[in-house]
DNA sequence: AACTTGTTATACTAATAGTATAACAAGTAT
DNA sequence: ATACTTGTTATACTATTAGTATAACAAGTT
């Protein structure tokens, strides 16, 4: 799976790392169970610091997206918490949609845009 | 319109301004032409700096909500780029909902949560 | 024994968030 | 005219965060 670093935006390195991981699972890129690469081979690969990688690794552990082990490194385990998930999901939604919202872009619209990205995932 | 900032949250603050303002706008308790405080005024309330409300009223100026005017004052001015506002979303949208389809919410139940924050808006 | 894994500690730089004063230019109100 | 309010700009300072750089440790593999 690529994953590429904008240095010139406003997003954090570990923020990046982070959301594109994300959608590697959501694509299938990534599988439950698939190992990615050590924090140090990440870091080289991409070419920032290993702490920046284990940062993002960090979080997305606690997040309930990986488990990290020392023998085996860190592997792609999805913990579900539903309910916390739809609540924040909800608090999300609720910025990009008003944003929206703003901008007159109508309810139907919406549903457009989010049925477009579903089918990214269901493809992979 | 009720501004509440929490100081504990990870969010800066003036994002927080900035994305209360822009859900004040989608649920009508701002009206198009209506006044904003000054930037003192709603430090003052508030209990934060002026410059903080400053940093917030530019980039929903900037952004295309506010209109700033040294004898009016902060005014709600929408500036609608509808494909720029379109772009945007899809690209907050894959964020969020690539979250959501890893923790098994299903397209169904996304378009439930976007219809019931749409209902905030048209209710006001 | 050598190597790799995540993990922790320390130290440093750069950038950002927020505060604190102060002043300026343009407009309003008295 | 005078006083006041508006956004705006400049400067300076503190605290926090992001990112880098080394180094070492514990646990496990080869």
């Amino acid at each position: 799976m690529y994953l590429q670093i904008d240095f010139n935006s406003d997003e954090a390195i570990y923020i990046q790392l982070r959301n594109q991981i994300i959608y590697g699972i959501a694509t299938s890129q990534l599988q439950v169970g698939e190992n990615l690469p050590s924090v140090r081979d990440l870091a080289e690969d991409v070419g920032i610091n290993m702490h920046t990688v284990n940062k993002a690794y960090t979080i997305l552990k606690q997040e309930g997206y990986l488990k990290l082990d020392r023998r085996k490194g860190a592997v792609i385990a999805i913990d579900i918490d539903k309910l916390q998930a739809i609540k924040e999901m909800r608090e999300d939604l609720r910025v990009v949609l008003a944003k929206a919202f703003c901008k007159n872009i109508s309810c139907v619209e919406a549903h457009e845009i989010v049925n477009d990205i579903f089918g990214e995932f269901e493809r992979g």
